[in-house]
DNA sequence: TCGATCTTGAAAATGAAATTCAAAATCGCC
DNA sequence: GGCGATTTTGAATTTCATTTTCAAGATCGA
């Protein structure tokens, strides 16, 4: 299940969307922030995608829908997200910072072509008990963790043949 | 086995830097590059370490070896090692980038405490079998992984107690 | 030794992330 | 509904690690 482009298909239900935005809502008012239709509007637009997001990218996103409103506002309100759980950072180690949406997702891993950039989902059992094994046996109360696997698709081996000598 | 102060012991023998400098002579005539004093000097200050260091960190302990030697050519040096293997840079997702050297020493990850920074190695089979399996099932050509545990580490827990509100 | 090529390192550039601040919006309260 | 304290917004700026530039110096094969 390759993540090239599936923009356009919302990935959850109108109902998600609202539970999602409930969230964010109660999240709000318990550290005494305020509701606002652009918080809202940028989540809307998070939850309609199912890539891994920048926040340049959901900028992108969130300036269709409504052009006022600007980077820095989308920057924090990711954060927000983050903070809530609604939104949960992806490494993929290019220099910037990525998210997706975790709603209703079962946790999963992440593989990536170093190549095209594009990158493939999997689920692991054994990585989330090795969390629990290794925090056990360290005494460290684990909070989350953080698995890639690199590697070159097998598209752009077709495609650069023996272009790969550099 | 914490990482939290080692720096006074050697981590390599003498041989073993010998032979580390054999390698990135080699790899620097492989690439038709120039031996100098300075990638020496910032090789075996690198060995002599079991840190995970950031380039700045580095700079600094090399500093104290040749007052002469830049940033920029313990930066540019610190690649050519991860070129031929000698150092491999490390994920903390703290926004630097860390690299530890890997001659001699068996694949490892690590587990960091988010509130110290500290960290704690370990080590496992099955997650280089998992890099295996999904790379064959979804025919990737893996090249390597990466993969931490976040948490809390047991003497953070002590001291902070009840102050982990915010 | 010569000279083509590479290296060095201070300085500047880059670029993502984070912060600032004045104008605008929110929401508890009456 | 409207007041007002507090928060939000977003353009602009700042920050900071990283990367590039470039002229002077070093390396190494012939």
């Amino acid at each position: 299940m390759l993540q090239k482009r599936i923009d356009d298909q919302p990935s959850i239900s109108p109902e998600m969307v609202r539970e999602a935005q409930g969230i964010l809502h109660q999240h709000l008012k318990k550290v005494g922030l305020k509701q606002t239709a652009q918080r809202d509007t940028i989540l809307r637009t998070f939850l309609d995608t199912r890539e891994h997001l920048s926040t340049d990218e959901l900028y992108r996103l969130v300036r269709k829908k409504d052009p006022k409103i600007g980077y820095t506002t989308v920057y924090r309100t990711l954060k927000l997200l983050a903070e809530c759980r609604l939104a949960s950072e992806v490494a993929f180690h290019d220099g910037i910072a990525r998210y997706e949406h975790q709603y209703n997702r079962r946790s999963h891993h992440h593989m990536v072509c170093t190549d095209c950039g594009s990158s493939v989902e999997f689920f692991s059992n054994e990585v989330e008990r090795l969390e629990q094994d290794i925090g056990r046996k360290y005494r460290y109360m684990t909070t989350r963790h953080s698995f890639q696997i690199y590697g070159v698709c097998e598209d752009c081996r077709k495609k650069n043949g023996a272009a790969r000598v550099v």
